[in-house]
DNA sequence: CCTTCGATATTTTTT
DNA sequence: ATATCGAAGG
C-alpha cells in the first residue's frame, strides 16, 4: 500500500462487490490494478486460478503478468485466466468445442482467410461481388458477432444490409463452412463461448463459481459480446472490477460501446466508483491543454486530471506552409532536442492516418534521422510467413482447405484454376477435405499428366512430412518442409529487392518455433499472439498513429497534421455527426496526454492528399485548446495569404482568394465530391509547356499520323507538344508529338 | 498458366 | 500518388 494515493488505495481495498475504477491517463492505473490483485491473493480471498483478468491486447496482458510477477513471484504461473478476451475465449472454446460443433484442435482464421472464404461463398450464392464486396459482408458479420448475434438471432432488417436480403443466408452458410473446416474466426472466439454459456447453464455455472474475482482492463473498449460474456460470468460472485476511461474511448468503429462504461453503475447498482485523477506523467500545461479540449465533449463521466508537477512549457502550436515543410520542421526540432542530449527513444510523432507517415519517412531518410514506424504490416501478415504457416496448417490440420488452397500452387507447380477446380469437385462429391481429395484424384485419370504428377508429388511430400511429425523436432521439420517444397528456393531465386528479407523472415519464423513444444501450440500462438517485436537496437524516433499510441508515453510528442479533413478526419466530419467528432476529440486528448514534458502541434496550409494538392484550414481542435496553455507560432511568410484567408476575415487578401475559391473550379471539384468540406482545392489550370524539345512544326490539326502502339489516327487537337489524336482503332488519346510520324512516311 | 492493363478506392486496428 | 485486384490477352 506504500506509495499509493487515497483513491488508489480505495481501488485496492474494495475487493467485494462491483467496482468501477475511472482511471485517467497517466494516473497509475496499472499500479493500482496489480496491487489489487496481489492484495486479493495475499489475503487469500482467492487462488490465482480463481481470478479472471482480461485485457484487449497481448501487450497489455504481458505487461500485467510481468508486473504481477514482481509482486507475487512464481505464483503468477497460477494466473491461468489472465489474458486477452480472445485468448481466454479460445481457451474456453477449445475446452467445450463439441458444444459449438467444432473439434478442440480447430484452426483460428485471420481476416485474410475469412475474406477468401467469403468470396467463395458469395460466388456460390450467385451474388455479384462487384456490387456487394466480400469486405462488406466480412465487416457485417464481424459487426453481428461483436453484437452477440448468431445467424438465427439476426433481425430481419439486418439481413437486408447485404445483397438484398441474402445477408443472413450467407452468414449461416459461412458458419456452416467454418464448422466443416473445423475453424473459427476471431469473432467466434467471443461469440461461441457466449452462445455456449447461454445454451448450457451447467457450463456457465462452472465458470461463475470458479471466478471469485473478475478484473477488466480498458473497459471503455468492450463491445456487446464482451459485455454480455462478462455480465454472465460476473453473476456468480459479483466481484467484478472494471477499469477504464471514457475519455479514451477511441474504438467505437470496431464495435466498442462507450455506453458499457457509462452505465456500469446502473448495471450493477451497488457499484463503488473510484476516480483516479492525480496524474504522474505530464506537466501542468499539457494536462490543462488536454483537459480544456476534452471538456467540450458531452456525456462524460467527468474527471479532471491534476498534477503536483511543474507547469512546464506550454503546448506549442506551429503553422507551416505545406506537408514537406512540416516534416522538415519536425525533423529540425528533433535534431535540436538530440543536441540537447535527448534520446530519440523518448520522442514520438503521432499521426492521424497511416499515409501521413510517408512524408516524415522521406524526410528522415534524407537527413539520416533514425526512425521506426509502428503498425503497418505485422510479422505474421507478411505473405511469406502466411505461406509457410499454410504448409504447417495443412500438416497439423488436414481439414484446413484454405491453407491447402493457398499453397497448392505456391511455389508454382503448374496447378492452376482448372486443376484445383477438379480437386474441389471430388472433395465436394465425397465430402472430404481438399488435401484428402488431392490424394484420391492422383489415383485417377482426371488430371492431365503434368498436373497429376505435380499434385502426386505434393501429396507424397505431405504424407512423408506427416510421418516425420512424430519423430523430428517441429522446428527442424519446418525447415525441411520449406526446403523440400521448394518454397525457400522460390524466394532465393527471386531477384526483387524484398526477396532476401523474406528468406530471413522465414528463418526467423523457424527459429521462433523452437520456443514452443509442439507444432500445434506454435500455430495457436501465431494465430492469437505473434507480434512484430523488432529488436531495439539504436535509439529511434517512433512514428505511429494516435490509436497505436494509446497507453504509451514519451517525453516529447509531435502531433502533426492538425487540419480539418485530416484531423478530425474527413470521414468523421461527413458521417457520424457529433458522436464521431467527439471520438476524434478523444483521440486528440489521447494524443496530448501521451506527452510527459513537451507537446508540439503542427498544421499545414497545403497538403497533397490522394495525389491532389489540397489546401486546408487548421483543425478546430487547435482553437479549442485553452489559450493560457499554448504558444502559437507561424513560420509562413510570403504566399501565406490563402492560408490566412481561411482563418481571418479581416485579411484584405481573403476576399480575393475566397472569391477565387468559390469560382467554377471549386464548384466543379465540389460537384465531383473530390473537395473535402472545410478545404478548397487550389486550381491547377492545365498549362501546356513544351518540355525538352521544340514543338514540331510539321503537324497540324486534321493531319493523319501513325503511332507505334495505337496505329493510324487523325490529329484533333494540339497543345504545345501534346497531341490529341483520334485513333482509328484505339480511340481518342493524348500523346507526345515525338511518338508520332506523319502517316505513310 | 502467366503477364499486363485498366479500374478503383484510399481512417483508425485487435484479435 | 499509389497499391490492389480482377479481367483480358499472350
Amino acid at each position: 500500500m506504500d506509495g499509493l494515493n487515497p483513491p488508489q488505495r480505495e481501488a485496492v481495498l474494495t475487493t467485494e462487490g462491483p467496482v468501477l475504477m475511472l482511471a485517467g491517463a497517466g494516473t497509475g492505473k496499472t499500479r493500482a490494478l496489480t496491487a489489487r490483485l496481489s492484495h486479493i491473493i495475499y489475503t487469500q480471498r482467492a487462488w490465482p486460478s480463481e481470478i479472471l483478468a482480461v485485457t484487449f491486447t497481448n501487450k497489455a496482458a504481458r505487461e500485467m503478468r510481468e508486473r504481477m510477477r514482481a509482486m507475487i513471484g512464481d505464483m503468477v504461473e497460477g494466473l491461468r485466466y489472465l489474458g486477452t478476451f480472445h485468448s481466454i475465449g479460445a481457451r474456453m472454446l477449445r475446452k467445450h468445442a463439441e458444444l459449438a460443433g467444432l473439434q478442440s484442435n480447430f484452426t483460428i482464421l485471420d481476416t485474410d482467410d475469412q475474406l477468401r472464404l467469403l468470396k467463395q461463398l458469395i460466388r456460390d450464392a450467385g451474388v455479384d461481388e462487384k456490387r456487394w464486396p466480400a469486405k462488406m459482408l466480412g465487416g457485417l458479420i464481424d459487426r453481428w458477432k461483436n453484437g452477440g448475434l448468431n445467424p438465427a438471432d439476426l433481425p430481419r432488417e439486418e439481413s437486408y444490409a447485404y445483397a438484398d436480403g441474402k445477408g443472413a443466408q450467407l452468414y449461416t452458410a459461412y458458419q456452416a463452412r467454418l464448422r466443416e473446416l473445423n475453424a473459427a474466426d476471431f469473432g467466434d472466439l467471443l461469440l461461441a463461448p457466449l452462445t455456449i454459456f447461454r445454451r448450457h447453464p451447467d457450463v456457465l455455472r462452472e465458470y461463475q463459481q470458479r471466478f471469485r474475482y473478475i478484473l477488466v482492463d480498458e473497459y471503455q473498449d468492450t463491445n456487446t459480446v464482451q459485455y454480455l460474456w462478462l455480465r454472465l460470468m460476473a453473476q456468480g460472485h459479483r466481484n467484478i472490477c472494471v477499469v477504464g476511461d471514457d475519455d479514451q474511448s477511441i474504438y467505437s468503429w470496431r464495435g466498442a460501446e462507450v455506453a458499457n462504461i457509462l452505465r456500469f453503475d446502473k448495471d450493477f447498482e451497488d457499484a463503488t466508483v473510484v476516480k483516479l485523477e492525480q496524474n504522474y506523467r505530464s506537466t501542468g500545461n499539457i494536462l490543462a491543454a488536454a483537459g480544456g479540449l476534452i471538456s467540450r465533449n458531452s456525456g462524460r463521466l467527468g474527471k479532471t486530471l491534476w498534477t503536483e508537477d511543474d507547469a512546464g512549457s506550454p503546448v506549442k502550436i506551429v503553422g507551416v506552409w505545406d506537408g514537406p515543410e512540416e516534416a522538415r520542421r519536425v525533423g529540425e526540432d528533433i535534431e535540436a532536442l538530440q543536441r540537447r542530449g535527448v534520446s530519440l527513444d523518448d520522442v514520438a510523432i503521432l499521426v492521424r492516418a497511416q499515409f501521413q507517415t510517408r512524408e516524415f519517412e522521406d524526410r528522415f531518410i534524407y537527413i539520416g534521422l533514425p526512425y521506426r514506424i509502428v503498425g503497418g504490416f505485422r510479422f505474421y501478415e507478411r505473405a511469406e510467413i502466411r505461406d509457410a504457416l499454410a504448409y504447417f496448417r495443412v500438416l497439423a490440420q488436414p481439414a484446413d482447405d484454405l491453407a491447402f488452397e493457398r499453397i497448392v500452387n505456391t511455389p508454382k507447380r503448374g496447378l492452376g484454376d482448372k486443376s484445383i477446380a477438379k480437386v474441389h469437385q471430388l472433395a465436394r462429391a465425397e465430402g472430404v477435405p481438399l488435401s484428402v481429395a488431392a490424394g484420391r484424384i492422383v489415383q485417377t485419370n482426371d488430371l492431365p499428366g503434368a498436373g497429376r504428377k505435380a499434385l502426386a508429388q505434393l501429396v507424397e511430400d505431405f504424407r512423408r512430412w506427416r510421418e516425420q511429425l512424430s519423430t523430428l523436432p517441429h522446428a527442424e521439420l519446418a525447415r525441411i518442409i520449406l526446403e523440400e517444397s521448394g518454397y525457400i528456393a522460390m524466394w532465393q531465386a527471386d531477384r526483387s529487392a524484398e526477396a532476401q528479407g523474406r528468406v530471413e523472415n522465414l528463418n526467423e519464423l523457424t527459429r521462433a518455433m523452437e520456443d514452443f513444444d509442439s507444432m500445434e501450440s506454435f500455430l495457436e500462438h501465431v494465430a492469437l499472439v505473434m507480434e512484430n517485436d523488432a529488436a531495439r537496437e539504436e535509439p529511434k524516433v517512433t512514428i505511429m498513429t494516435l490509436h497505436a499510441a494509446k497507453g504509451l508515453e514519451y517525453d516529447h510528442v509531435f502531433l502533426v497534421g492538425w487540419e480539418e479533413g485530416v484531423f478530425p478526419s474527413q470521414r468523421s466530419l461527413d458521417e457520424g455527426g457529433t458522436k464521431s467528432l467527439e471520438e476524434e476529440r478523444r483521440l486528440a486528448y489521447v494524443g496530448i496526454t501521451r506527452a510527459k514534458q513537451r507537446a508540439q502541434i503542427t498544421h499545414a496550409a497545403n497538403r497533397r492528399i490522394y495525389g491532389q494538392w489540397t489546401s486546408s484550414i487548421p483543425s478546430r481542435f487547435v482553437a479549442e485548446l485553452p489559450e493560457d496553455h499554448v504558444d502559437q507560432e507561424t513560420t509562413m511568410s510570403g504566399g501565406a495569404s490563402l492560408w490566412r484567408a481561411a482563418l481571418d476575415d479581416a485579411d484584405p487578401f481573403a476576399k480575393v482568394e475566397r472569391r477565387g475559391t468559390r469560382g467554377p473550379g471549386w464548384q466543379r471539384a465540389a460537384a465531383m465530391g473530390k473537395a473535402p468540406r472545410g478545404t478548397h482545392q487550389i486550381e491547377s489550370k492545365p498549362v501546356s509547356v513544351t518540355v525538352g524539345q521544340r514543338a514540331r512544326t510539321d503537324l497540324k490539326i486534321g493531319q493523319r499520323v501513325f503511332h507505334q502502339k495505337f496505329g493510324n489516327g487523325e490529329i484533333v487537337g494540339i497543345e504545345g507538344n501534346k497531341l490529341e489524336i483520334s485513333f482509328d482503332k484505339a480511340g481518342s488519346k493524348r500523346v507526345l508529338d515525338s511518338f508520332v510520324e506523319p502517316a505513310g512516311a
